[in-house]
DNA sequence: TAACTGTATTAAACGAAATAATACAGTTAA
DNA sequence: TTAACTGTATTATTTCGTTTAATACAGTTA
């Protein structure tokens, strides 16, 4: 479900969270979809207990997931999350626009870029 | 001419490189300008020279300044790393769409978002 | 009741970043 | 030539965030 990769510098906390987000933005896990426990997970990762609370704990306060002591965690409906992370995006993305554009491409160059075939990953 | 932010978390090398690949990339420092020395700089932002001397090593490393024993260290002319930016941020750009892409937002949509006025700082 | 959930806490280990203190060789100007 | 500057290198120490570790507690479920 969720592994983590040793080329990336970043904490595991850190790519657990972003594994995890994207799997319910895609809507992998759909809402209301309960989560692996955390001691499960980290089983599986091979990984401490705490560091998957760690990741749990911002995710709910992101507003991706609910823990409800005693059952799980699940996923919620992700409406508000996905609000904040399109603007999180769309802010990355101006700046990123905004640093080419000082180093001398035009607007519509800048988004042609986007606009071209066989981009994306 | 420089500052460091404390808001910030990442390593003060990377601030200082930053602010030093901005002002080359912009014109502010020119080509053939002398940098502050490492122990000049060291003093003037209240830290240790061994810090600096990080992120004017990896400057040189990456081809925006040329550092010359007893001399001082001086902006390059840049072409290369300057090219090597632009495709670092073209990446960003394309990966940052695609996110926004899968969230929903048409390619158009994006593209829009870049065209617009009033953007970029 | 037993085994599972999330949560909380404290201590220790680890590693990257940063500081500190030197040292050395080349450059430059008095 | 000497003094003061330059970049560079090295080693030790400190600091701090991440991670591990070991527990403990309360709620849930079969």
């Amino acid at each position: 479900m969720i592994q983590i990769s040793y080329s990336d510098a970043r904490p595991i906390y850190e790519k657990v969270k972003e594994q995890l987000r994207r799997l319910i933005l895609s809507g992998a896990l759909p809402e209301g979809e309960r989560l692996p426990s955390v001691r499960e997970l980290a089983v599986s990762l091979t990984v401490n207990p705490n560091t998957i609370q760690r990741a749990y704990r911002e995710l709910e306060t992101e507003g991706y997931i609910v823990s409800i002591p005693g059952k799980g965690s699940f996923v919620t409906h992700g409406g508000g999350a996905k609000a904040a992370r399109i603007a999180e995006l769309t802010e990355t993305l101006r700046k990123t626009a905004g640093e080419l554009e000082s180093l001398g491409l035009s607007r519509d160059e800048i988004a042609q870029i986007i606009t071209e075939e066989n981009n994306h990953d």
